[in-house]
RNA sequence: GAUCCCGUAGCUCAGUUGGAUAGAGCAACUGCCUUCUAAGCAGUAGGCCAUUGGUUCGAAUCCAAUCGGGAUCACCA
C-alpha cells in the first residue's frame, strides 16, 4: 500500500507541477495516533517546485489521489502533512487475505545460502549468560533469516583444544584424585569447570613470590609450576601424546555431555559442529601455504605474521614460534572447511564484540591469502552482559551460571503461577510444562527485546519482570485469546464476512497484523530480534485493549462475535509466529 | 596513544531512509473483576534527547568539537 500511495503522490506532483519525482523519493508514514488517518505523505519536498503553500499543496495532492484510488475514504491536511484515511472495505479485504494465507509471515525463497556460526564455547567451563545472550541471538536471527526466505544452516564451534582446557588438565591431575562427574554427582561442565577455577586459585598462589619481586601478573604466572604443567599438555596435545589425548578426550567428553543438557532446555539446536582440534592444522597448512606464496611474513625465532598496517591494523601473529597454532590459525581453517562443505553466499559469525578487530583481522588475511569466501564473512557482534558491578569474569568466578539462571526462572515462574492460583485443573505435568513455557519466555524475552548491539546490563538481584514489557504479557495475551476460541462455537474461517462498518479498535488489529512480513524483513536485515520482540509487544497490547473494551463473544449480532473471534484467532497465530522466532514457546492457558 | 561502540524519564529500553505535540515497561500515585483469564485495562506524575556549534522548511536522528562511559589493540580464546 505504501509503494501504491508513493508511485500515485509522484504521479500527482508530475501531473500537477510538471516536475518528475522519483517514487521512492516520496516519504510515507504510518499517521501518527493523535491525527485521523492511516497514511501520511509528507509534501514538504514539492512545496517549492508548485510554488503553492503547503496547505494548497497538500490539498491538490489529496484530491487527486482520492479521485484515483477507491481505497481512499478521506484525507485532511494538516501544516505540510496529508493524512489518508484509508476505507473499511479495504482493511477488511486485506485482513481476509492475510486470514487465508497460512504462509502469512513466511517469505518467498531468496536461494541465498547461510552458514551461521553460534555459541562457540571453550570447552572448559560451563555455560554462563554471555553465552545464554549468544545462543538466542543466535538461534532468533536464524529463525528469523528463515522466515525471509534465506536457507540457514546454523554450525557450532568448540574451541576444544588449547591453553584453557589446559589449565583444567593440570589441576585435575593435580588435585582430581580420579573424581569424575559421576562419582561427584556434577554436572559434567560444571565439573571441569571447577578445575578450571581451581587451576586459577593454585596459579595465583605459586604467582604470589614473583609478584611480589615485581613482575606483571602475566609475567609471574609463567613462572609457576602449574603452569609449567599446562604447557607441557599443550605441547604434548599437539605432539600426539596417547595419554594427554585420552585425558583431554575424557574432559572434553564430561563438559559436552553438560553442554548437551543446557541446549535441550533452551531449546538450541544445530546442524553441524566443528571442532578447532580437527581444523587447526587446516589453518595451519593455509598459513604456510600463504608464507610461500610471499603474503606473510616469517620472523627468525620461526613465528609467522601478518602484515596489516597498510590497512591501519598492526602485524598479528599466525603461528607462533614454537610452531603452534592461535586462534586465528584455527578460524582460517574453520572458514575454509565450511565453505567447502556448504557453499554459502554468507558466512555469518555470532560472537561478541570484544571480538571485533580479531574478525577485521581474520577477514583481511583470508583476503590476502586469495580466498573467494573472504567477502562473505559477516561478524554478528552483540554487546556483552554486564553485572551491576561490571563485567563477568569467568577466571575469578564471577559470573551468572546458566545452568543455575535457568533453574531460578523456572522457579520464579512457577511461584508466580501459584500466587496468582492459575494451576486449578492443571496435573503435575501440564504445570511444570507451564513453568517452563514461561520462565524460558521470560528469560529470552528480557535478552532479545534489547538491541542486540547494545550492552545489557542484568541484575541478579532483580529478578526478571512478568509484568509489562515482558515475554509473560504476551504469552498470557496468547492464552486469552486460546481461551475464547475453545469457547466460540462455530466456523470463523470464513472467506467473506458481513460487516460494512469497522470499530477502530477492530482497525487498529489489522493494521498490527499488517506488520508481521514487514517487521521480519526489518529484522532480517538488521540482524536485530529484538525488532520482532517489539512488534510482539505491540500487537498483544493492541489486543489487550479491545480484549478490555469490546466483548469478542457476546455481541447481539453474530457475525460481529464471528468476525472478531477471525480477529483474535489471526492476533494469536501472529503472536505465535513472533514468539517462535524468538525461541519463545506459547501457553494454551495459564 | 590509536581504532571502534555508547550517552533519550529515577531505572531498563523503543524511536523507520531527517518529519507533526519524543514513546513503552518497571518503580510511585488514582480508578476498573456478580459478562470472554486483572500475568490485564484506563489515568496522574516524571524529559535542556550529555554539552556547544553547524547543515535546512524541519534534527533525538546528519556533520564537527567538547565532556562522560565502555570495548579492543596478547606468541589468550
Amino acid at each position: 500500500m505504501e509503494k501504491i500511495l508513493q508511485q500515485l503522490c509522484a504521479n500527482a506532483v508530475h501531473e500537477l507541477y510538471g516536475v518528475e519525482v522519483a517514487a521512492e523519493q516520496v516519504i510515507v508514514n504510518e499517521t501518527p495516533k493523535d491525527f485521523t488517518g492511516d497514511y501520511t505523505v509528507v509534501i514538504f519536498p514539492f512545496v517549492k517546485a508548485a510554488r503553492k503553500s503547503p496547505e494548497q499543496v497538500g490539498n491538490d495532492i489529496g484530491q487527486f489521489l482520492q479521485t484515483r484510488l477507491e481505497e481512499v475514504a478521506s484525507f485532511n491536511v494538516v501544516k505540510g502533512f496529508v493524512n489518508f484515511e484509508l476505507s473499511d472495505a479495504f482493511w477488511l479485504k486485506t485482513f481476509v487475505e492475510m486470514a487465508g494465507n497460512d504462509q502469512f509471515g513466511q517469505a518467498n525463497p531468496t536461494g541465498k545460502k547461510i552458514v551461521l556460526e553460534y555459541i562457540g564455547p571453550n570447552t572448559n567451563k560451563p555455560l554462563h549468560l554471555g553465552h545464554i545472550r549468544n545462543m538466542l541471538v543466535g538461534h532468533s536471527v536464524a529463525a528469523i533469516l528463515s522466515a525471509n526466505g534465506h536457507e540457514v544452516h546454523k554450525v557450532n564451534i568448540y574451541n576444544d583444544k588449547g591453553i584453557n582446557i589446559s589449565k583444567s588438565m593440570a589441576a585435575w591431575k593435580l588435585e582430581g584424585k580420579g573424581e569424575t562427574p559421576q562419582s561427584s554427582g556434577k554436572k559434567g561442565d560444571h565439573f571441569v569447570g571447577y578445575y578450571y577455577v581451581l587451576y586459577n586459585k593454585i596459579a595465583t598462589e605459586q604467582a604470589a613470590p614473583f609478584i611480589a619481586m615485581g613482575m606483571k601478573d602475566r609475567e609471574a604466572e609463567k613462572q609457576t609450576a602449574i603452569y609449567a604443567l599446562t604447557e607441557q599438555f599443550n605441547r604434548d596435545w599437539e605432539a600426539g601424546s596417547p595419554e594427554v589425548l585420552e585425558l583431554w578426550r575424557i574432559m572434553n567428553g564430561w563438559v559436552y555431555q553438560g553442554f548437551k543438557e543446557t541446549y535441550r532446555m533452551l531449546g538450541i539446536e544445530y546442524e553441524k559442529a566443528y571442532y578447532e582440534s580437527e581444523c587447526y592444522q587446516l589453518g595451519k597448512d593455509l598459513v604456510i601455504g600463504g608464507l610461500d606464496k610471499g603474503v606473510f611474513l616469517k620472523q627468525p625465532d620461526g613465528s609467522i605474521w601478518v602484515d596489516l598496517s597498510d590497512e591501519q591494523l598492526d602485524q598479528k601473529v599466525l603461528i607462533r614460534s614454537d610452531g603452534t597454532s592461535v586462534y586465528i590459525t584455527q578460524d582460517i581453517g574453520v572458514a575454509d572447511l565450511r565453505y567447502r562443505d556448504f557453499k554459502p553466499d554468507q558466512l555469518i559469525y555470532v560472537v561478541g564484540d570484544e571480538q571485533i578487530y580479531h574478525f577485521k583481522v581474520l577477514k583481511l588475511t583470508l583476503e590476502k591469502l586469495g580466498m573467494p569466501y573472504a567477502p562473505l564473512i559477516y561478524h554478528l557482534s552483540y554487546g556483552m552482559v554486564d553485572l551491576p558491578e561490571g563485567k563477568m569474569k569467568s577466571r575469578e568466578g564471577k559470573v551468572v551460571d546458566a545452568d543455575d539462571l535457568i533453574a531460578e526462572m523456572l522457579q520464579t515462574a512457577e511461584d508466580h503461577t501459584k500466587e496468582l492460583g492459575k494451576t486449578e485443573g492443571m496435573n503435575a505435568e501440564e504445570a511444570s510444562q507451564l513453568y517452563k513455557i514461561l520462565g524460558l519466555g521470560a528469560l529470552k524475552y528480557f535478552m532479545l527485546k534489547v538491541n542486540a548491539q547494545k550492552r545489557l546490563l542484568f541484575n541478579p538481584q532483580e529478578s526478571i519482570d512478568f509484568q509489562g514489557h515482558t515475554g509473560p504479557f504476551v504469552q498470557y495475551t496468547y492464552a486469552r485469546i486460546r481461551s475464547i476460541m475453545r469457547k466460540f462455537e462455530g466456523d470463523y474461517q470464513l472467506p467473506n464476512f458481513p460487516l460494512t462498518a469497522l470499530h477502530p479498535l477492530e482497525k487498529n488489529i489489522i493494521v498490527e497484523i499488517n506488520k508481521l512480513p514487514h517487521t521480519i524483513s526489518v529484522a532480517a536485515e538488521t540482524y536485530d530480534p529484538s525488532v520482532v520482540a517489539n512488534y510482539a509487544f505491540s500487537l498483544a497490547k493492541t489486543f489487550n485493549k479491545l480484549y478490555a473494551e469490546l466483548s469478542i463473544l457476546n455481541n447481539e449480532n453474530p457475525a460481529t462475535n464471528t468476525f472478531r473471534v477471525a480477529l483474535a484467532a489471526m492476533t494469536a497465530r501472529n503472536i505465535e509466529k513472533a514468539l517462535h522466532l524468538l525461541g519463545i514457546d506459547v501457553p494454551e492457558r495459564m
